[in-house]
RNA sequence: GCGGGCGUGGUGAAAUUGGUAGACACGCUAGACUUAGGAUCUAGUGCCUCACGGUGUGAAGGUUCGAGUCCUUUCGCCCGCACCA
């Protein structure tokens, strides 16, 4: 057998592969390390698409690269298998979660392993198994029993904060966590068990609190913001409302600082580091305690603005501010009552669509801290309670939203900030850029924006009316989900109070309905058995996709261990992830859970890396290309299967297509075709899914073209970073490369064609430049230019009828990453021993690509105009007595002596005439 | 609105980081071999022009001997965040 039959060189050596499980991974301290990873796939009923093993091509090769280069490479793959997707699919067809995900996630398998990707499937994890969540249940314990102390900076065990309680009360503890009425030891003593819980909350990593959450109803359950869009559910687009419940959250909050100093740290692209910076929203200003008139109160304020207080005129607070109610004057109450009403019942979504200014006076006024003034005080829905205080003072003069609102109201406008570039009229349009001085703003006066913020600050803490504070736009993560497929919470409520089940793994259990019971309640509230123990009831929520997502990644490196989720020796050899990749998707969701379940493990001893990931590379999306067919009054996706190549559709198929789609079904083919034989169907790019019919199956190609066709273009196409169509014409030409590369080992009638004969100087020469360039590209990850010059180097020692068995041998451990099983077969058949993925990475000799002339580029005022060759040691005047005596040259200087002669030796040379 | 990124042939894309723009492929054109070709090989292929030559990296300026690359302005597209005080 000599001819390229991929299908049987493919199937042969995966077998072979798999047989000797070669890609096992141990470790082996005399190897340094390297961990290559895949955000491992959510195996879902439509299989894989082109798009997805993009990345998985990618790390691969890099990982094979690595093997080859002498490292230990830990590559796994597992499944992320809980979650709303398989749920919604049992309710609807009546089957265990459990069936359907085992099913998909074989198909998955199936259609990587014919991709004959090198991972180490002893390693694989499922996030379902019980094995694998009795440690995120368990983690779930170390957040439950955690607080995080401000004065070390890092997270630790709650115990020790009650043994302080019990000494000192809470008078000297500062934490990171939910704001805690001082109490003193014997305080602490005489409180009840359920007091003490209640306050432990305030302090737990992981805690329980009653809050207005993301409820989707269609779903039954409520959503964190990231798995929420445009007020829609992410999963399936649903309305999503606001709702009052009881919920589990992880206080992610206590590391909003970290996981942002920490991106400082680690090689991920600008874009998605700003993405979780925005998403963190870190901002500098000041609390500041404003005084009201006859009700004897005091509203606080967060505002990054300080230097603008002179400018404030009135004050707004949320509708569902806690103050409303007791500062609304009598007058008032029917006017802010039927607003408050009316704003609470607004969904997410319709309270985004709606930008019209609004607002309701309270009847109560503040005082100015420092001009003593009486200022207003309303409520509007521009003010959001989540965030800050849920009041602001507002600066019309200099914030556009509080401009618009004193417009509307007829309130004061003051200018406290002039413009330094040019006369304002602050009436017309507010000033908001932090650029300039202070003016009408007493001893302020004349400092600038940045100077006035540290006055403002220094002075109202003098005061005792205000001081300097950080906010964060980013919430505690909600952790409970009224879902039944999903890890349950190891919690049992014993008189109420929440304790821990330390008896891990607490398996889901059966129910009769996955069904949300529409109360709020979780499906596993209808197993009464499993919910009443002895000790008291369960937790029936159950934790969201996030949860085994967060450290699949450290389980990799240990799967089997049973006594704890990763050993010491394994986290300190694999260590942190070398590379990622994954999509973008999971910007704010995924990476930075993920993050944040890093650096907690790492305060607590766990881990002795506090990033998970050091450098991560987002794949782009491959889109597919739709084919449309207009009917005449509506154009309708034709299943990408009945298209031609060229892109159109005949008769006889579209008349079988009319037998299988009933969009199809009424459409008077004779009408349409018109006595032509095709229609050329119009084209367009968008996103690759079912619903379009356009999704390209990498079975297919593994097919017609074979595994290795498939991962060669996938690279070709263009870096991946990029998102692009994938368009199925252009594969032949990487399949036809790899035809060439077999021609180069057996001639037309199958014999062999290599000798032992030395090879030529060109050889070497084109091998070694392929050397340099295959090195740095896989070290830059850009792919698609290995793969051009892969090219080159095959047509080139093709054209040099190049026999050299050392030759053919160094350029197949080089092509081995991206083709792995043509280039096993030929390894193996040109005599060489053992797997090709044993061999060393050929080391580049750069004797072999030192030219000793150049063709020196001649151009005339910069546009070249002729080639002449020097030696590259040639002095510079040398040439350029040369140059200027050339025939083409002189023609250009048309008698006239050149002004200017510029030679860059090695590079170029340029004439100005 | 703020932030990140991107605009190069008919198409996917290269360009040693300021030095021959369009490598490598797809497609197309012509030819060879072939019973046939959706196989293989050869040649050509940015645009305008018979040609000499001109022109060309979204647009307009600028810096430079020289700009796809650097600077300024501007247009368009993609992504993220968004009454965040």
């Amino acid at each position: 057998m000599s001819t390229y039959n991929f299908q049987s060189i493919e199937d042969k050596w995966q077998a072979k592969w798999a047989e000797s499980k070669i890609y096992r991974s141990e470790i082996d301290s005399t190897k340094p390390k390297f961990y290559a990873l895949d955000m491992f796939p959510y195996p879902s009923g439509a299989g894989l698409h082109v798009g997805h093993p993009l990345g998985y091509i990618a790390s691969d090769i890099v990982s094979r690269y690595k093997r080859l280069n002498g490292y230990n490479v830990l590559h796994p793959m597992g499944f992320d298998a809980f979650g709303l997707p398989a749920e919604q699919y049992a309710i609807q067809t009546g089957q265990h979660p459990k069936v359907t995900t085992e099913i998909n996630l074989k198909k998955y398998k199936e259609q990587l392993n014919r991709i004959g990707f090198s991972y180490d499937w002893e390693r694989e994890v499922q996030t379902t198994d019980p094995s694998y969540y009795k440690w995120t249940q368990w983690i779930f314990i170390q957040l439950f029993e955690s607080w995080y102390n401000e004065k070390t900076d890092r997270a630790e065990r709650i115990d020790s904060l009650i043994s302080i309680f019990e000494i000192e009360g809470n008078i000297n503890v500062v934490h990171k966590g939910d704001q805690t009425a001082s109490f003193t030891a014997s305080e602490w003593e005489n409180k009840t068990a359920h007091e003490k819980e209640g306050i432990l909350q305030n302090y737990r990593l992981a805690f329980q609190k009653e809050t207005t959450v993301n409820w989707c109803e269609e779903l039954g359950t409520v959503l964190a913001n990231d798995e929420v869009k445009d007020g829609l559910s992410e999963r399936g687009g649903f309305p999503v409302t606001q709702k009052l419940m009881k919920q589990w959250y992880v206080r992610i909050t206590a590391y909003a600082d970290r996981l942002l100093s920490g991106l400082n740290q680690i090689e991920w692209s600008d874009s998605i580091k700003e993405t979780q910076r925005n998403w963190i929203g870190k901002s500098i200003g000041a609390r500041l305690r404003f005084n009201t008139k006859n009700a004897n109160q005091n509203i606080e304020v967060f505002t990054t603005r300080p230097d603008t207080i002179f400018g404030c005129t009135f004050m707004v607070l949320a509708p569902d501010h806690p103050m409303v109610e007791s500062i609304t004057t009598s007058k008032q109450r029917d006017a802010i009552e039927s607003y408050v009403k009316i704003a609470n019942n607004k969904s997410e979504l319709e309270r985004k669509k709606d930008k019209s200014v609004s607002g309701v006076f309270t009847g109560t006024h503040a005082i100015h801290p420092f001009t003593n003034k009486e200022i207003p005080i309303y409520i509007s829905e521009y003010v959001l309670s989540g965030y800050g205080t849920g009041a602001i003072m507002a600066v019309p003069a200099h914030d556009e939203r509080d401009h618009a609102f004193a417009k509307k109201f007829g309130l004061d406008i003051i200018q406290v900030i002039a413009d330094p570039k040019e006369d304002i009229n602050v009436l017309e349009k507010s000033y908001d850029l932090k650029d300039g001085v202070l003016m009408n703003s007493e001893n302020f006066d004349r400092l600038n924006v940045k100077e006035g913020i540290q006055a403002i600050i220094q002075l109202a803490e003098e005061r005792n009316f205000g001081k300097k504070e950080i906010q964060f736009k980013l919430r505690d993560a909600g952790y409970s989900r009224q879902r039944y497929w999903g890890e349950p919470f190891p919690i049992i409520y014993k008189d109420g109070i929440p304790t821990v089940d330390h008896d891990l793994p607490l398996e889901l259990p059966d129910v009769d309905s996955y069904t949300p019971s529409g109360t709020g309640e979780s499906p596993l509230a209808h197993n009464t058995k499993w919910v009443n123990t002895s000790s008291g009831k369960r937790e029936t929520d159950t934790m969201p996709g996030y949860a085994g997502s967060s450290w699949y990644f450290i389980r990799f490196m240990d799967p089997k261990n049973e006594h704890t989720f990763a050993s010491k020796e394994s986290l300190a050899y694999w260590n942190q992830v070398d590379l990622y990749i994954g999509g973008t998707e999971h910007a704010t969701g995924h990476l930075l859970y993920s993050r944040f379940w890093t650096k907690f493990l790492f305060d607590k001893g766990y881990l002795t890396f506090d990033e998970p990931f050091k450098k991560l590379v987002n794949q782009g999306m491959i889109q597919g290309e739709s084919q449309l067919l207009n009917t005449g009054n509506r154009e309708l996706h034709v299943p990408i299967e009945y298209v031609s190549k060229d892109g159109t559709l005949t008769q006889n198929k579209f008349e079988a297509l009319q037998q299988k789609d009933s969009r199809f079904a009424d459409i008077n083919s004779k009408e349409l075709f018109d006595g032509k034989k095709e229609i050329t169907l119009r084209s367009q790019v968008e996103k690759m899914s079912k619903s379009k019919f356009n999704v390209v199956n990498p079975d297919r190609i593994c097919e017609e073209y074979g595994a290795d066709t498939l991962r060669l273009y996938e690279m070709f196409l263009g870096p991946i970073q990029d998102s692009k169509p994938w368009s199925t014409k252009g594969i032949d030409g990487t399949h036809r490369f790899l035809k060439k590369l077999w021609s180069l080992f057996f001639d037309m009638d199958n014999q062999p064609r290599w000798d032992e004969a030395k090879a030529s100087q060109e050889s070497l020469k084109t091998l070694h430049k392929t050397i340099k360039k295959i090195t740095e590209d896989i070290d830059n990850l850009s792919l698609n230019t290995s793969v051009s010059q892969f090219m080159i180097c095959v047509n080139e020692l093709s054209s040099q009828n190049c026999k050299s068995r050392s030759i053919l041998k160094d350029l197949l451990i080089l092509l081995n990453p991206f083709a792995p099983h043509i280039t096993e077969e030929l390894w193996n058949l040109s005599g060489n021993e053992g797997f090709i993925g044993n061999a060393q990475w050929p080391v580049f000799e750069e004797s072999y690509v030192i030219e000793k002339n150049k063709a020196y580029p001649i151009s005339i005022n910069g546009k070249t105009r002729t080639n002449m060759e020097f030696p590259l040691d040639m002095s510079k005047e040398d040439i350029e007595s040369q140059v200027i005596q050339n025939e083409i040259v002189l023609k250009w200087l048309d008698g006239s002596p050149p002004k200017k002669v510029i030679v860059v030796p090695g590079r170029i040379v340029n004439i100005v005439v």
